[in-house]
DNA sequence: TCCATAAGGTGAGTCCGGTTCCGCTTATGT
DNA sequence: ACATAAGCGGAACCGGACTCACCTTATGGA
């Protein structure tokens, strides 16, 4: 579908500003924003806002891939350089930061796990099969249970960051995480 | 505020019916239904609708807050009739199958959580505190962790909760709440 | 019982914002 | 340089939330 022609030089560019716009526009300022605003932020006009993206909802969803692309390459780093158990505390923990820096990851996740939109399939896919390589090493470490499936503890996160918003949210969302680390640990042949 | 005179006969009818029709509109159909798709089926016109609720948004959170409103009531109940443990067992196994009925209630918790709207602070706040009641008793049983409070465990289903949509989320849920349970008695006295 | 009157209901019209469309502009290859 | 197709701009369109000027009716007092 996209293979048609390698994009011309100016259209990429343009493609790049709306994603950074909207983007920008997103982590300060809620989805609420409209496309006018992006595509004046960005330098061009609505059309060419129209021209790179079917819909203002097809819009979002990039942005959001791109945010979980980011996401999705941190499970193999954090294997190479820590034990399964560790390595699975810092990740949800960079989950939960990515989340404070803006309200963007946290919606982000929120609208994979609400969405049915087929865009988001494969980001579910994806980030679940990280959390599963996560699991799957503890599991074999002994030290975490293995009746979870990567899938569910996306979910769970995909709950902890749907919370933002309000005071305090970010020593919650931390304590939980621990609760769930508990919970992890709870049924592994190592259990502390 | 509302305390003006006590609404004509036909005003409380047509009121009852609107958020009735909108509440079944939510349930099957999603947020998107068209307020005069609302105001149809209730049997009455847009201006009526606009007569009750100051807005598209002020009638969701109006349908949301009495759907809450029945789950709140539920810890009390369970408390007189089960052991604390079993009761905070109970209780999150009734929100998710709360939420299994139709995406309403999953949809109420998640505004809940995610909305800054002063209108839902209230429904927060009951929540948090029926949940704190369900915790404290555990904690006083010794059966339950004394550190994690009612507002932090609220998120945590309210995340639960966000997740419906896709196949097979229901036992997913289950097992995420179980999970937390088993977090939530790890760090208590009488630990199993 | 009947009237006065204000609460309540109506729905065509307004407004706003996402989306389209067509004529103009410009990168690119020869 | 030129041809040409890819891109761009932005006025116009359209659907849907919301308003308002006017009509209908519940209600309470004579």
């Amino acid at each position: 579908m996209s293979s048609s022609r390698p994009l011309r030089a100016d259209a990429r560019r343009n493609r790049e500003a709306l994603l950074s716009a909207a983007r920008q526009a997103f982590l300060s300022g809620g989805i609420n924003v409209h496309v006018e605003d992006i595509a004046r932020s960005a330098g061009v006009a609505v059309g060419t806002l129209y021209r790179h993206f079917e819909t203002r909802e097809a819009l979002i969803e990039e942005v959001y891939r791109k945010e979980v692309d980011d996401l999705c390459t941190a499970p193999g780093d954090l294997l190479n350089q820590h034990a399964p158990e560790e390595a699975l505390r810092r990740f949800l923990l960079l989950l939960v930061d990515h989340a404070a820096v803006g309200k963007g990851m946290s919606v982000a996740l929120e609208s994979i796990m609400a969405t049915d939109s087929p865009v988001f399939d494969d980001a579910r896919t994806r980030m679940g099969d990280a959390l599963t390589r996560l699991l799957d090493a503890g599991s074999a470490a002994g030290t975490i249970r293995g009746d979870v499936t990567g899938p569910t503890l996306l979910r769970a996160l995909g709950g902890i960051c749907a919370m933002r918003v309000t005071e305090g949210w970010l020593d919650e969302a931390r304590q939980i995480t621990a609760l769930l680390l508990d919970g992890l640990r709870h049924g592994a042949p190592r259990a502390s």
